[in-house]
DNA sequence: GTCTATACAAAGATAGAC
DNA sequence: GTCTATCTTTGTATAGAC
């Protein structure tokens, strides 16, 4: 593996775990096994280290990773819907890094106008993404015609603040609070 | 107001803005008008102060100051609980630094236990505040039995998140939803 | 392409005067 | 109760050698 990827990695592990502030450019440098300075060499600074991550991380949890239209039928819509959200619940639990950086971003996004834009734009699909879904259920004549905004809303904020509380060790049964919101959305 | 005061509500200020590693003894000194290692005589650390902090926000934001459950009757039950969400929700909206200062108590508490604890107590605190509630509304006749707890994990999941997302300037119908989830608590 | 050496700024914190 | 002076550490970043 080069040392680019690697510093993005090692990048990736730190800012996850120390937050973006808490963490240097020493730690990184150190944890990869080179110097601090040569990190300068890959990346122009801390910050553009930190959005090449953050390009990455949106990639990797785009919409249709999870829930591909393609694979919904009318027979299978409602069940489709559940275990594709299941699945996501499930790698957010595994995968607690991803979270942490995630809440790391949202935070910067307060601060850094070009981070805000992104993380809105993550959202945005999401909101979209259930919007067009629950629309070609409709269409598909599994799902009603009405409050199709709204149940799409209702989605994206589930499965967002469900990861939220996951990562703060809130106890709560998501497995069965998304299987209500989903049973609910096509009543 | 005393000096003591003064601090903590500079310190409110510049940490909802800037970020507890961004905002520096010097910075909360300076906007007070006292030298910095003055802070020092009213609060041990930087870190005493930031929990210091914490603790008034908590008190602030209790369930009961905004869902009080002696104003419940069977005649205004879901209404209630409407006119109340969309109080909490009209207060988060004007008052965007108590959000942003608890979205930084969020982002701390992965690295601070003392303040983990903390923060998953106000959450619980709404778990179980919307939980009595509703119960209460059971015993007036208003609310079927069923699946009551996932009725309170929706509403707490939602009325925070929509609080995130206000602050991400996500523009959505924030009142339509609440009204849209309270309607589905008791149908 | 990567490292050494170093610059420069700013942070949190302490001791002790007033 | 507040300040001056200072310590110590650490951060990001640059210049230039190899």
């Amino acid at each position: 593996m080069h040392t680019y990827e690697q510093i993005l990695e090692t990048a990736y592990m730190l800012f996850a775990r120390n937050g973006y502030e808490k963490t240097s450019l020493s730690m990184i440098a150190k944890e990869v096994g080179i110097s601090k300075p040569a990190i300068y060499y890959h990346f122009p600074s801390k910050e553009a280290l930190f959005t090449a991550l953050l390009d990455a991380v949106c990639e990797e949890i785009r919409f249709e990773k999870y829930f591909n239209p393609a694979e919904f039928t009318a027979d299978n819509f409602t069940e489709k819907l559940i275990s594709c959200g299941l699945k996501m619940i499930q790698d957010q639990r595994e995968n607690t890094e991803y979270s942490l950086l995630m809440k790391e971003f949202m935070i910067q996004s307060t601060r850094d106008h070009q981070i805000l834009i992104t993380v809105q734009g993550v959202i945005e699909s999401y909101l979209k993404g259930f919007e067009n879904l629950l629309r070609y259920g409709v269409s598909l004549g599994v799902l009603s015609e009405e409050g199709i905004r709204t149940k799409a809303e209702m989605l994206t904020l589930a499965i967002d603040q469900m990861d939220n509380y996951m990562t703060l060790g809130i106890q709560l049964d998501y497995e069965g609070l998304w299987r209500h919101l989903v049973s609910q959305i096509n009543r």
